[in-house]
DNA sequence: GATGAATGAGTATTCATTCAT
DNA sequence: CATGAATGAATACTCATTCAT
């Protein structure tokens, strides 16, 4: 019915995507092989048949979201030219509604959560979140050569914007995606561009920019 | 010697204790009953006994954790009364290292990822965030009554605020809690602080921002 | 319906009994906890219940077998006290049908094998001979110091008793217990009777023998 | 080349020898052909392709061991002429370290118990144990005739130097095979040699023996 | 108040095997 | 000749829970 190596990553990715879904409708603890198997239609061996463990499933699975996260990102902000647009559409698309609703947040949570207590899991978020650090730090980068965004370290810069993006996400697990969350969205994006902008912020050497409130803010820091 | 009565409460909580450190430990997967029994040296029929269900057990726990980040949250900055001092320690606080060590970040993130399948949980973790709004929108709407803060939406700038804490507190789980982490939170308090003061960013009223805040900003910095 | 704890040494008991009869029937590889908990009408996890593992329920297992085996040499020839009848007494069960059929050679081989493969295991059964020899040189010695058999190392003679003993176990399993098996036996006897009369063969002091022991050997003899 | 069918047998034989080799190291319950054919690097399901069953994969390894049992003992005595030597090498090859060794104990353990629940193995095991009496036998027979040793029944006599045997190679499995192994073995051939020679314990004709053994059993002793 | 006995559903994983390729 | 896909029964063991004591 098949030939030997060809079908074999489409049915892993298969398994996947039904691990996906089982572990968003069940939650960790409703996860298991019997389950993911029931859902496809298939004997729980063949699972382990593809990936030997479970824990290796869930590795995979982990690398499947992290492949949709980076892939998310670079379909949406890949081919504008305009460095202002551009800055704006990534802005735009980290603090609004669709970027969370892009990996379900209870898996996405699931995975993260699992790293606790995986080291490999955890690993791997960390890889994940050093290519989105990375991603955004070049960006910034480059918007700060056009001089568009003041002089800054990007790399400091990425991280608070991460940072801001997380926050942004947990707490519309929490108070909901609705209008409460736009506004939050908004707010976060604001402060955000006022640091890039006028870096009132963002520490480290490059704290020169803009000549207004430099000063307090030399002090103001810790 | 207490009546038998008298001693449930003391009881539970012992459980709740254990139930935590094991939860720590073993994590959503690895905390049952037999565990967490034997990590008190007691039957597991015994938790059964006092909480009827896990579930139960488990809806206590969290109720235990909210208080507890209540309980954190007030202990920190209930007796300050100067309010920059106060504007000041709150954020200080948030935005620290210390606060995200406070409660254990993998309970926390456990229980928060069961309120995904669990609607009790997850209701208890909106009220827990509610009251926590409430409190810092308290906080900021005197701030801005004493003319500290400039004109603003007190419930939208705590929202911020908070979405902006869990960020860091999300990112501290991948980034670790070092120097990072630290410039991380800097940043963080930075970006906070100007919105309150100059409100670039916060929508509402006063979205326009100017000279005045600086002054301040100057005072309120730790 | 029960006490606590009386009861529990009985059920143990009961269980390693029908352990015992499927390990007799199905062989190691039949002697699922299943077929056991099957054989009693009850739930396997009860089996785990009172053993924890099924490893540790096998350890229970070789040693209730060690004491069977033990008890079953002391009850044949406790309370002989004639030295003569006494050696008769022990050499006559030994190399006879019945003592083979005490325990049932297909669960002692099971246990006997499954030593090669668990060092617990290893350990009870060279405990097990280690008493047995222990047994068998108190009995050669006392009957050396009255003279009944020759100047030997009793300790070497038990040893050589003991392996003949398991030898014609051994070969009984491949060649039954009908009369070749009593015609080794009887042979294997009057061989072990000669080295303990004459000590033709034994090593260590006396390994020179002497016409005495002829007389006795043949009263002695079946 | 060889054609197809040529290499067949050589293919069996390799996946017997890995057979070996794990049944060796797993013990019984873990010679899983998964395990086999992962110490060939092969997929199970060629195992399978070779011997269509375990069971009938397991007879061949039986039959493959008795055939290495048998030709060990020809390869040993095959050529010697003398008959006092040759008894002497018989005797001293069976009751000799080495002659354990020569097939791994635990696997011929395991292959004895599984004839325990496996009529076709047990019949095997008897085959192999017959033939061995029967060379034996013819060995006993010709020394008779030629008065090396005295008047008796060959086949009683074999299967009493077997049991013997098999007795020394059981109990090495529990005491090691070191000085005390050593010292066992020394005392079993003689008292092998003891009865072959003056024949005190042999039932039959001949159970009289006389003074003239000892001076020859000093000569064939070690 | 606390424990032990007992259960039954459920866990991941292993097993030998079949079939198509 | 050899492999991969797939199965279904079986494995030891864990789990939360009930009940009687």
């Amino acid at each position: 019915m098949a030939r030997p190596s060809d079908r074999a990553p489409i049915r892993k990715q298969e398994i996947l995507e039904h691990f996906y879904k089982v572990l968003g409708e069940e939650g960790i603890e409703g996860s298991s092989l019997a389950k993911i198997a029931g859902s496809m239609g298939v004997h729980p061996s063949l699972l382990i048949h593809y990936f030997s463990t479970k824990e290796q499933m869930t590795l995979a699975l982990v690398d499947y979201i992290a492949q949709q996260y980076g892939e998310t990102y670079l379909g949406w902000i890949g081919d504008i030219e305009d460095p202002q647009e551009r800055l704006s559409a990534i802005l735009e698309m980290l603090f609004s509604r669709d970027w969370m609703v892009y990996v379900d947040q209870s898996v996405f949570n699931a995975c993260h959560y699992l790293g606790f207590h995986n080291k490999e899991i955890h690993k791997r978020f960390r890889r994940m979140y050093s290519r989105f650090a990375d991603m955004l730090s070049v960006e910034f980068g480059r918007l700060m050569e056009l001089g568009v965004v003041r002089e800054m370290e990007p790399r400091q810069m990425a991280d608070l914007v991460i940072a801001m993006t997380e926050g942004l996400d947990f707490y519309g697990t929490i108070i909901g995606t609705g209008r409460r969350f736009d506004s939050v969205g908004r707010n976060m994006k604001q402060a955000a561009l006022t640091l890039l902008l006028d870096g009132a912020g963002a520490d480290g050497p490059a704290s020169g920019g803009g000549k207004r409130g430099d000063a307090e803010c030399r002090k103001t820091g810790t």
